[in-house]
RNA sequence: CGGGGUGUCGUAUAGUGGUAGUACGCAUGCUUUGGGAGCAUGUAGUCCCAGUUCGAUUCUGGGCACCCCGACCA
């Protein structure tokens, strides 16, 4: 993509009142736009990434046997008050039709809707297992959202549910789950930094886990043990005496992080209320157990920001940057040739065809945070300068090798 | 929801009870072109409502918005 077509800019300081790292940079360097407190626009460039996101996590998804839907965000009040949610639910967007005067709630999650369709069509035990996920944005009257995009009012998030004719089988996807989300993080270039942990399961069952990653950004407080890879919830480590739930040890680091997802076994939380029911092979009807899983998109990428950044910018991993190459050219039209061929190879690198000078287009280079900046110039002749982004040193290599290296 | 802070051109900021300044941006022209370049000209602003006052962007009250800390986070 020309530069010069991008209808966003970037921005030279850091907007007023913003402290979070994540905010600050994604704003500047044209990725979002805060509309209002944790309400954002992706522009083209940040949209780029949640595609690489959104498409990171269904491919991991599919591969486990996801079969993807799309559920409404609008949402009848009955559903609600069939699980007893729709008063027990403290960040509830809650609204009424002008014209019917009916009740609606704007979806924070979407048990009360996937329930009652998977209701629909499991009858047998030969139904199951199923699991059905969704990308879709979630609404939550969060009162006080925070941090960039760590904590919005409206998200998009993945959320997987499983259905299951007993517990073994809800414990065998579980476990498939986090290995897939293990991958889903690793792909996401934050595997390094984040934990599988421990936390308190609420009312459904006595543990949940998350996936932490590690920043002084984040509002967790977990306890590593770098023995079992493994983290705990502050939430829960009372409960366990301080000691790995895996192997006991007591000697468990604290560390601030981040929950980037969540697996949770919902039992029959749900299907309960609304009659999910199968016959088992001896003809007697059962519960459905149910499982649930949760990724935030925009707090992925908030994330992502704030373990992977410089003073002068982003450094996006190599799977979700929104082009693999930013390519500069210093005096006009010397990139051309080389945007041109790398687009015949079928790769497209943000090409910063503008009329601006050498410094301010190695400034919004950083800022923007591709991970390969590609100088082509007066100076380069024949050759193509290529740095990587986060590195200082850059080499000389001929147009016909640049492709290899992105 | 409790506490604290902040609201001034598009962006970041200064300042004042009496004509609102600077930088960047943007526009035009010329010069410049390997780390946010230079000159000239131009463009554009006091969050909203009320009160005090001859006069309010400034003071007072209320509201709204945003940020931070805490609480909350199935």
């Amino acid at each position: 993509m020309r530069q010069s077509k991008l209808f966003s800019k970037t921005q030279r300081s850091d907007p007023q009142n913003e402290e979070s790292v994540n905010a600050k940079l994604l704003i500047r360097a044209g990725y979002v736009d805060k509309v209002m407190a944790g309400v954002y626009t992706f522009l083209p460039l940040g949209k780029r990434v949640m595609a690489n996101i959104e498409n990171i996590i269904r491919e991991e998804m599919m591969a486990i046997g996801g079969e993807e839907i799309f559920m409404p965000s609008l949402q009848p009040k009955t559903n609600w008050e069939t699980t007893g949610r729709y008063n027990a639910y403290d960040t509830l967007f809650k609204f009424q039709s002008f014209y019917s005067k009916t009740d609606y709630v704007l979806g924070p999650t979407h048990e009360e809707i996937v329930s009652p369709l998977l209701g629909k069509f499991i009858t047998s035990y030969k139904d199951l297992p199923v699991a059905v996920f969704q990308i879709q944005n979630k609404f939550r009257d969060e009162k006080r959202s925070k941090s960039g995009l760590l904590r919005g009012r409206e998200f998009l998030m993945k959320d997987l549910y499983s259905f299951h004719a007993d517990e073994k089988d809800l414990e065998k996807f579980y476990e498939k789950v986090r290995k897939a989300y293990v991958k889903i993080f690793n792909r996401a270039g934050i595997g390094k930094l984040t934990y599988y942990t421990y936390a308190s399961g609420g009312t459904f069952s006595k543990y949940s886990h998350e996936f932490q990653t590690l920043t002084p950004a984040g509002e967790d407080v977990i306890y590593i043990c770098d023995k079992c890879r493994i983290a705990v919830n502050r939430e829960v480590i009372d409960d366990l005496h301080g000691s790995c739930p895996e192997c006991g040890s007591k000697t468990l680091r604290e560390e601030k992080a981040i929950e980037v997802g969540n697996i949770f076994p919902l039992k029959t939380r749900f299907s309960s209320p609304f009659g999910l029911k199968f016959s088992g092979t001896n003809g007697q009807e059962n519960e459905v157990l149910m499982g649930c899983y949760g990724i935030g998109l925009n707090r992925l990428m908030g994330t992502i920001v704030e373990v992977s950044h410089d003073e002068k910018g982003v450094i996006w991993p190599k799977a979700v940057a929104p082009f693999p190459a930013h390519l500069v050219e210093l005096g006009k039209g010397k990139g051309r040739r080389l945007y041109e061929q790398l687009a015949k190879a079928g790769i497209e690198v943000l090409y910063d065809d503008r009329d601006a000078t050498a410094g301010e287009k190695f400034a919004d280079a950083d800022l923007i945070g591709l991970p390969v900046r590609l100088v082509v110039s007066e100076k380069t002749k024949d050759k193509v300068e290529v740095k990587k982004r986060g590195e200082k040193n850059s080499k000389l290599v001929s147009y016909g090798s640049v492709r290899k290296l992105l």
